[in-house]
Order: structure tokens, then sequence, then C-alpha cells
DNA sequence: GATCAACGGTTTAAAAGTCAACTACATTCC
DNA sequence: GGAATGTAGTTGACTTTTAAACCGTTGATC
């Protein structure tokens, strides 16, 4: 009897699955990065944007909205230094806790949003949500969820 | 009469499948890329040690490897020099096209690969395959399959 | 109310990725 | 066989990301 356990390798149909899913997202981010690039944003930037315009008075802190996309705090303190720059976020601080800031869209920012969501959404539709059905796009949600929820925040 | 045609936004439910797509995305390969960085590497050069290791001799040609994992020569120019220094990979050049290079995996690659894989399957079937029926999980793969197969290589 | 761990965010330097230009070889076509 | 065009891969400059150290503030504990 040994101690170590055997390996469950992935049977044929989870190998393909798991490559497919690979090859696939490597392609989609790639493919939605390109097409936000005419607004001379990535896919990243336009996610933070998105966040900061759902959001009460279109802000949130750093660390919030750093966990909401699962970065690191130092990556988004770059990418919204960036950002800053280009004038599409501004930078508050927070009053009520003198350690935090908040990162604001400004009017550019949301109309950068504003022109550039159609286009974007049409991507996503038809690089992604239009040629699944609609039990298979679900599907998708209800397993990415259950990761999301496996995963926790760190 | 307009020319602009309509925006099909996403509904509510395709709105949240896809921001947990993201978000799981984020979650998943930031934590296998940690699980396997204690063997000194990351998922990227794991899946570049693999695909050498299913060719024939162990090797691919720069081009054909950059393909599989759609990078571009540049990254995979750059990778592969950083897995050369570690001796994870050697570079050979192709004596049938004067212009051809192969990459091929050295004794040490491999070891390393067997070394990590157990670890690195146990992770991907603990944070996603095992998270998901298998019919969900079937459907995932159907879903990026379509996703790869109509962005294609470009 | 002083101490000390934890939190929120930034900084710096190094590592990795992108982009455009470039070299060398191959292929096509006249 | 020679010019033009395409393919394979690399290079170097630049941008982005990562990792670790750091500073000021907060909150718990005594």
């Amino acid at each position: 009897m040994t101690t170590t356990t055997e390996t469950r390798w992935l049977n044929a149909e989870q190998q393909v699955a798991w490559r497919a899913y690979l090859l696939g997202t490597a392609r989609l981010m790639a493919k939605l990065d390109d097409e936000l690039r005419r607004f001379g944003i990535g896919i990243n930037d336009y996610e933070i944007l998105v966040r900061l315009s759902e959001s009460p008075d279109r802000r949130l802190r750093m660390a919030d909205l750093a966990d909401r996309l699962h970065q690191s705090r130092s990556r988004l303190t770059h990418t919204i230094g960036r950002l800053e720059a280009a004038e599409l976020v501004r930078r508050k601080s927070c009053t009520s806790d003198k350690r935090g800031v908040w990162a604001e869209l400004t009017e550019a920012g949301y109309n950068l949003l504003v022109e550039a969501a159609p286009t974007h959404v049409d991507s996503v539709r038809e690089n992604l949500v239009d040629l699944a059905s609609p039990e298979d796009f679900a599907a998708v949600g209800r397993v990415f969820d259950a990761v999301s929820e496996h995963i926790g925040q760190h």
C-alpha cells in the first residue's frame, strides 16, 4: 500500500473540452481586445469603465474594483493611472477613510463607453453568445459561477 | 428610417453568464498559474511543454506551436528563449526548410512536465472539471470549440 | 490612550508581452 | 533565372504586468 493517490487524468472528452476552452478563450479575448483597440482601450480597461459606470456616482473604491475584476491592487493602481492620464477616470480621496481612494468615471470616460459599447456587445454576441445554444451558454454561466464561487476571493 | 441597426444588448441571464465567465476565467487562470509556480513555470510555459511532449520527436516548428496556442510568433520567440535558458527546451534549425526552427523538449523539460502534471491536473479537476456536471462541462467544450472555429487562425 | 496587527493603496524594479521593423529563405510567375 | 511576393523567425523598443517592499491609516486589544 502506498501513500500516493493515483492521478485522475482527464478522459478524452474532458481533455478535448479543456483544450477547446483554453484555445477558444485565447482567441476570443484577442479578438475582443482587437476590436476595442480602435476606441483606444483594451478589454481590461473596458471592464473597468463598465464597473464604474454601473456604480453609484459612477465610482468605486480601488480595492473593491480590483476584487470585482480579480486583479491585484498593484495592477489596478497602474491601470487607473493610465486611464487617469487619458482623462477617462479621475481619482478622489475618500473622506470617511483617509486611506481610501475612489476611482470615478469622467464625462469623457462615460462617453467613450457609450460609444464603444454597441460594437463590443455585437462582438461578444458574434464571437460567443450567438454561437452557442441558449442552454449551452447557460451551462457556461453555471460552470464559471461555480468556479468563481469555489476559488473565492483568494 | 435610419441606417443604424439597434444594438442587441445581452439580456439579464446572458449578462450574468458572460460576467461569470470573465471572472471565473480570471480566477481559474490565476489559481492554476499559482500552483504551477512552485515548479518554476506558469500555465503558458506548461502548455508549451505539453504540446511539445505530445509531438513526434517531442518537437514542433515555432509557427506551428504559436498557432496551437494562439500566440504571436514574437511572444513565442521570447518565451522559448526563456525556456531554453532554463534548459527545458532547445532550438534546432530545420534542415528541410532553412528558415525553420524546431523547438524541442529536453530531458529536463520532459521530467519537469512529468513532475508537474499530476498536481496540475488535480488542480484543473478541483477548480473546474469536478465542479460541473458532465453535461455542463461538455457544453463548455462545445461552446468554445465553436468560438475557436468561428474566429479561426486570425 | 498606547501598541500592534491588518488594511488600502502606491512605488519600484524586474519579468513578460506587444508591436513594428527586419533578415533570411521559399515560392511564384514571367 | 531573376524579380516580386510571401513565409519563418528574430530583434529591439516600448508597454503592461508582477512581486515585494513600503507608507499612512484604521481597528482591535490591553
